[in-house]
RNA sequence: GGGGCUGUAGCUCAGCUGGUUAGAGUGCCGGACUGUCACUCCGGAGGUCGCGGGUUCGAGCCCCGUCAGCCCCGCCA
């Protein structure tokens, strides 16, 4: 039906015949002669229909039209005189001058526009994700979803390449008490029985290489019945992959050469290999397990400066096993005072108790901190002209999430700029356990499956707490991009773990049975990792929801508003689910 | 589960201290117009002020509740 796509015609194209199909984005209708903007996913072309030219009644058809409209056009693409051209399309040299018009998709007029003016807002989001396929024909969405295209096939071909294979795992799974909540489906066959949908095909890789497929990758759904937020989804897709006789360096190559290759497919060129930050460093030096190295600005331990000058409640702090801990922002002694009200707003949301504040000046330090903080102090740090200092005293627990936050702002002020535009690193040497504040109780910081570090080994009797588990981040910008980790294969670790987590043999037998199984058939050692694709592509397209790099995502409350999911079912089919329902 | 913001014409928004018939831009409908490209000009239609209750002589505006969307905290092995 087609010769050519309306956002392909060029100025070589002049003097050919065409036949377009698209949909009407405007027209301007002058009397005897009209203009049609036509859109496709490739652009818009002007369509220019002349009495002089136009077959039968192709000028009432086309004076006609409504926005939305889909229309096949037959005509010749002639070149635009050279003040009749158009810079700001793509198409803009040339007009296809239609013989023929024909009404193929007649359109109610949209609920949302399309064909947006300049400066017009987009429409309320609900709105949008409402009258759906109207808001993915905008450009802006159709290029986004271009974009995530061509990331999958490119994730696809560099897998493919390394030796990966692409095998799928399945959708209906078996409940998995551990971690986010399930999503349940019941069994009709089986009363009372359910299935859950996968978080995520952890169990199955591992199966997989003990069953010796070696090198595994899926672009694999994933779901988790949790609140939702600007960057989670309820279904979600990961790039995840899986490896034997690996180390996590191994892995780590495996995933640097996918990331390189998605950021090359974007139009980015990244350096590698990517830096290596302990979690325990990150956490020191930044604050946050997932730090934005776009900027330099890091925090620094005051505690050794405090002096008897300082103020009471910051020598009790310190007393009482905290410590002082700092950013010294250069250039920003200039900020107002209610641009560092706004950021000891943030400390304090944070749970630090205020945040105390110097500037330094040629004469010296001044503010609020110089008192709270001690002249010594102050003195001891020395500082350039014009340097802020903002400062929290507390435990670690307190002054990292309150200086990162603190950071966070801090880097988004005027003044700052990136010393670099892609900042990757591997964040590694994580905590195994986490302590649960409730019960405390040691919980695995991941899964119970992450193996500890071959040092650690003789700390997970005496001192949990410190064993560092084999799990490693991967960051971007101050994104988790994603996280893997080398597995447990050894029976009697595996074992230990279990019993540290205070899971008795019959419970690991009833939920991690058909895994345990499968590692005691004779499992090579292997490890793997998780990228967040859809937060990739969302980076990428520099978009800042995940909705908008999604065709037909959910609410926040994890609605489909288009198709109007979940919705009541008929008491027939919930019969015949053996379910009834409570309120 | 908790906090915040928003909800007025198809869309984007204004609406004063609670007071006559709720406005603008755009879109839509009708008319005019042969080189426009956010066409222009003339005319017209279009409202459950999210929903329910309350206060008041009187509520788009105040109060209570509720629904929806968005953002955040908790949560997300």
């Amino acid at each position: 039906m087609r010769s050519h796509r309306c956002g392909s015609l060029r100025i070589s194209d002049a003097g050919k015949t065409v036949r377009l199909g698209g949909w009407v984005h405007r027209t301007r209708d002058l009397g005897g002669l009209a203009f049609i903007d036509l859109r496709d996913r490739d652009g818009l072309v002007q369509v220019s229909c002349d009495p002089a030219r136009a077959a039968g009644d192709t000028m009432a058809v086309v004076q006609g039209l409504t926005p939305e409209t889909v229309i096949l056009v037959e005509g010749e693409v002639v070149v635009r005189p050279p003040e009749g051209r158009n810079p700001e399309l793509a198409t803009g040299d040339v007009e296809v001058r239609a013989t023929t018009v024909r009404v193929v998709g007649p359109a109610t007029i949209p609920a949302i526009p399309v064909a947006r003016n300049r400066g017009d807002k987009l429409a309320a989001e609900e709105l949008r994700l409402k009258h759906r396929v109207l808001d993915l024909r905008r450009p802006e969405l159709q290029a986004n979803l271009l974009l995530r295209h061509r990331l999958l096939q490119c994730a696809r071909q560099v897998m493919s390449a390394m030796g990966f294979l692409e095998i799928e795992t399945p959708i209906l799974t078996k409940p998995t008490p551990e971690g986010a909540r399930d999503y349940l489906v019941p069994s009709r066959v089986h009363p009372g029985e359910f299935y859950a949908l996968p978080q995520s095909p952890q169990i199955y890789k591992q199966l997989l290489m003990v069953a010796g497929y070696d090198r595994y990758f899926q672009i694999a759904r994933c779901f988790r019945d949790e609140d939702l937020r600007a960057d989670r989804q309820p279904e979600f897709t990961q790039i995840d992959l899986e490896a034997s006789f690996v180390s996590q360096d191994d892995v780590q190559q495996v995933v640097e050469s996918v990331l390189v290759a998605l950021w090359q497919e974007a139009g980015h060129t990244i350096a590698r290999p990517f830096p290596h930050l302990k979690w325990r460093e990150a956490m020191e030096r930044f604050g946050i397990d997932k730090p934005d190295l776009r900027f330099d600005i890091e925090i620094s331990d005051l505690t050794p400066q405090v002096a008897d000058d300082a103020a009471p409640f910051v020598r009790d702090a310190i007393v009482a096993g905290g410590r002082v801990r700092a950013l010294r922002v250069p250039n920003a002694a200039e900020a107002s005072r209610k641009e560092i009200d706004g950021y000891a707003a943030l400390a304090k949301d944070a749970g630090a108790g205020g945040l105390m504040w110097a500037k330094r000046t040629d004469a010296g330090w001044e503010g609020q901190g110089t008192k709270a903080l001690g002249a010594e102090l102050l003195a001891a740090v020395g500082g350039a002209p014009g340097e802020l200092l903002l400062a929290v005293v507390g435990r670690d627990t307190v002054t990292s999430p309150a200086l990162h936050a603190v950071r966070s702002a801090v880097t988004r002020r005027p003044g700052m700029t990136p010393t670099r535009e892609h900042a990757f690193c591997w964040v590694v040497d994580f905590p195994l356990f986490e302590l649960d504040p409730e019960s405390g109780t040691h919980v695995p910081a991941h899964h119970p499956f992450t193996s500890p570090h071959h040092d650690d080994f003789g700390f997970l009797e005496s001192e949990p707490g410190r064993v560092r588990a084999q799990h490693y981040d991967a960051v971007y910008n101050g994104n988790e991009l994603g996280s893997g980790s080398i597995r447990i294969t050894n029976p009697v670790l595996q074992a230990t773990i279990f019993r540290l987590l205070g899971i008795p043999e019959e419970e690991q037998a009833r939920r991690f049975g058909f895994l345990l199984d499968g590692l005691a058939a004779g499992a090579p050692p292997h490890g793997g990792f998780a990228l967040g694709f859809d937060r990739i592509a969302m980076l990428l397209a520099g978009a800042t929801s995940l909705r908008d790099v999604l065709a037909f995502p959910k609410t926040t409350a994890a609605r489909a508003l288009f198709e109007g999911a979940p919705t009541t079912v008929k008491p027939a089919d919930l019969a015949a689910l053996h379910l009834t329902t409570t309120d």
